[in-house]
DNA sequence: CCGAATCCCAAATGATACTG
DNA sequence: CAGTATCATTTGGGATTCGG
């Protein structure tokens, strides 16, 4: 039959931006913020595999720019993720690596490896069964 | 002694652009590109707690322009990660909810949150002492 | 080697008005 | 209600140059 029942959900979507009851919105957003971004993941994907000095670093993630790869350990500095050693030799010398909250971060960052690997395929036919079925629609 | 290699950079970056050896950089990238925008993340949360209509959705997710909310349900429609039911009825109505795929995504998201609470405090501490230590350097 | 400073472009998002 | 169309703005990020 049709739905009968009108009213749907409307709660008071106004008190309270974060997250009442128990469901989780607002943390995520804090997450993302700090590992959304384009190249945050790939540097502690390789921070995982040991200390790394800033040109080890901008050779192994391989596209990052200096100047994006400065901000990018920069911030995960600030957020107590990455510990940054300066030695005070001629030239420079720094040394990046994960703290022990940055390390369990890499937790999330392969189970969010792994799920991606198992549905790429998933998500490639039904993006390309979505272009077939609406030609010229361009939403990326 | 002085690095003797004058060549710095400036490999073959064109051939695996992906990730040779086992590390999952390239699994990651897939998914960041996903879920890493601002609100696709809110809107697959607020879809696993049950089917929603457009306008609830908007409502639900809270700051999130029609505009917005629009782009970012084709995509994960595109993706296949979301269904989208048109009901011919008028006015137009229109229900979304999470395929299996976009509903095992919720795993991680949950993770994602659960990390992000666990964190949250010693994160904006480790900001606070940060912004401390670097008065005037503006990273964000 | 490790950055900071500057300039500039492209993409993401927001605001607003209009429509079936 | 559920969008589409435009325009304005903000943001992310690349290229280049300079300095310790």
């Amino acid at each position: 039959m049709s739905p009968t029942h009108t009213r749907v959900t409307t709660p008071p979507a106004d008190l309270d931006p974060c997250g009442r009851e128990e469901h989780p919105d607002c943390g995520i957003r804090d997450v993302l913020d700090r590992i959304g971004d384009k190249w945050s993941v790939l540097v502690i994907v390789e921070l995982a595999r040991g200390p790394r000095r800033f040109r080890e670093l901008q050779r192994a993630v391989d596209g990052i720019s200096q100047r994006m790869l400065t901000l990018t350990v920069r911030r995960l500095e600030r957020d107590g993720l990455v510990l940054r050693t300066v030695y005070p030799t001629v030239p420079a010398q720094v040394d990046y690596r994960l703290t022990d909250t940055g390390a369990g971060i890499t937790h999330l960052v392969k189970a969010l490896a792994d799920w991606s690997l198992a549905h790429r395929a998933a998500i490639a036919e039904a993006r390309h069964a979505y272009d077939l079925a609406h030609p010229g629609h361009d939403i990326r």
